[in-house]
RNA sequence: GCCCAGAUAGCUCAGUCGGUAGAGCAGAGGACUGAAAAUCCUCGUGUCGGCAGUUCGAUUCUGUCUCUGGGCA
């Protein structure tokens, strides 16, 4: 048993485990946790959901081996969530578990979360305003995305430049930002991908080959659907979790509910989940191969999740000081 | 055995009044700062079933063969 502890240089330690979605990031992390005496910090935007289990394949309480597991769990399906709670959480717990003694380790394949972690991103805290995007899109499905694109032009050009006119979602976030608080987005967090300094970081990246991991895929959704997803999502309907909830637009939720409603084949409905699933792993794969910090390991080259693991933790031992 | 309709991208099909071809889906690559499992951008060379004939030129017309549907016996 290894036992981590802050180095002399103040730095506190954190490991980072990221990789596409059913490449198995989960059993790695648990033994590794074991192994380094850890704590698994999620960074995964749905699995924070309550109720929301078969679909986000989340950990259940006998597979966590008696790891302490953050951010699961932690708001009902019609809460707002935002990427700027999810890192002033997630970096208490960093703090916390390394006070401890113990090592932090954050396990998941959310981009945007993992970034809020490991580049300089500030937020100001900026509610939400429902009434302000229903108006905005009303505009757009009138108007068309340019109009309101214009408009971004004019008050955050810096923000429209990055933009693609089309992308009506972050056309009205950037205008809501300067409705909610008088400043264009790019007033903030002007120090885009800056890396984050303050912690001894050991990013690694599972991964597979393609052919090999979309199979996997295809398996997994099968044994969603065995252990009861279309009751699960029946039950969050039940509920009152309307299809409309950013929630509920999370995979294996929103291919289910037409099948629910009567619109289309449950054959249908898996196939469409399985291909919407493999997408998803492509554009995690997509976001996580820019980030050179990164170690990839590719998982299909081990026999055990105990030989990953033990690779792992020689890697990690150039950054962090791991006691043996 | 005879008749009819097909055979074109991984799949479903369109098309070329004869000048070597294009949609949808699947797939690939990329972006990503406050909804992110969301949202958005880009990408189509394939013996046009085989062989022969007509033609300057055939995937396109003709013949023949093979295969797949459907019909008649």
């Amino acid at each position: 048993m290894y036992k981590g502890m802050i180095i002399m240089d103040g730095k506190e330690n954190l490991i980072v485990i990221v990789g596409p979605t059913a490449v198995g990031k989960t059993a790695v992390s648990i033994d590794l946790a074991q192994k380094i005496n850890g704590e698994i910090i999620s960074a995964d935007s749905m699995q924070i959901y309550k109720y929301m289990d078969i679909g986000t394949a989340k950990v259940s309480k006998e597979e966590m081996e008696n790891i302490p597991h953050y951010m699961l769990d932690i708001v009902y399906p019609d809460e707002d969530f935002t990427v700027a709670e999810y890192k002033e959480k997630a970096e208490y717990y960093i703090h916390k578990i390394n006070m401890s003694g113990k090592i932090p380790i954050i396990v998941g394949g959310s981009g945007l979360y993992l970034n809020s972690i490991v580049y300089e991103l500030k937020f100001t805290r900026v509610e939400t305003n429902e009434e302000f995007r229903k108006k905005y899109n009303q505009i757009a499905d009138t108007y068309g995305n340019q109009y309101i694109y214009d408009e971004l032009c004019k008050v955050d050009p810096l923000s429209a430049q990055r933009i693609n006119p089309n992308d009506r979602k972050r056309i009205i976030r950037a205008l809501e930002i300067f409705h909610e608080t008088g400043k264009p987005m790019s007033y903030y967090n002007k120090d885009f991908r800056k890396e984050v300094d303050k912690y001894n970081l050991a990013m690694f990246g599972l991964t597979m080959d393609r052919r090999k991991l979309y199979p996997r895929i295809n398996k997994r959704v099968d044994e969603m659907i065995e252990k009861g997803l279309i009751e699960e999502v029946q039950k969050l309907l039940d509920m009152g979790y309307t299809k409309d909830l950013v929630s509920m637009q999370g995979i294996g939720y929103k291919e289910i509910i037409p099948y629910l409603e009567g619109k289309i084949e449950l054959d249908k409905a898996i196939e469409i989940l399985k291909r919407n699933t493999r997408r998803f792993a492509k554009r995690q794969l997509t976001w996580f191969r820019r980030d050179n910090r990164i170690e990839w390991i590719d998982v299909s080259q081990f026999d055990s999740i105990d030989e990953v693991t033990e690779f792992i933790i020689n890697s990690a031992k150039k950054i962090i000081k791991l006691d043996i």
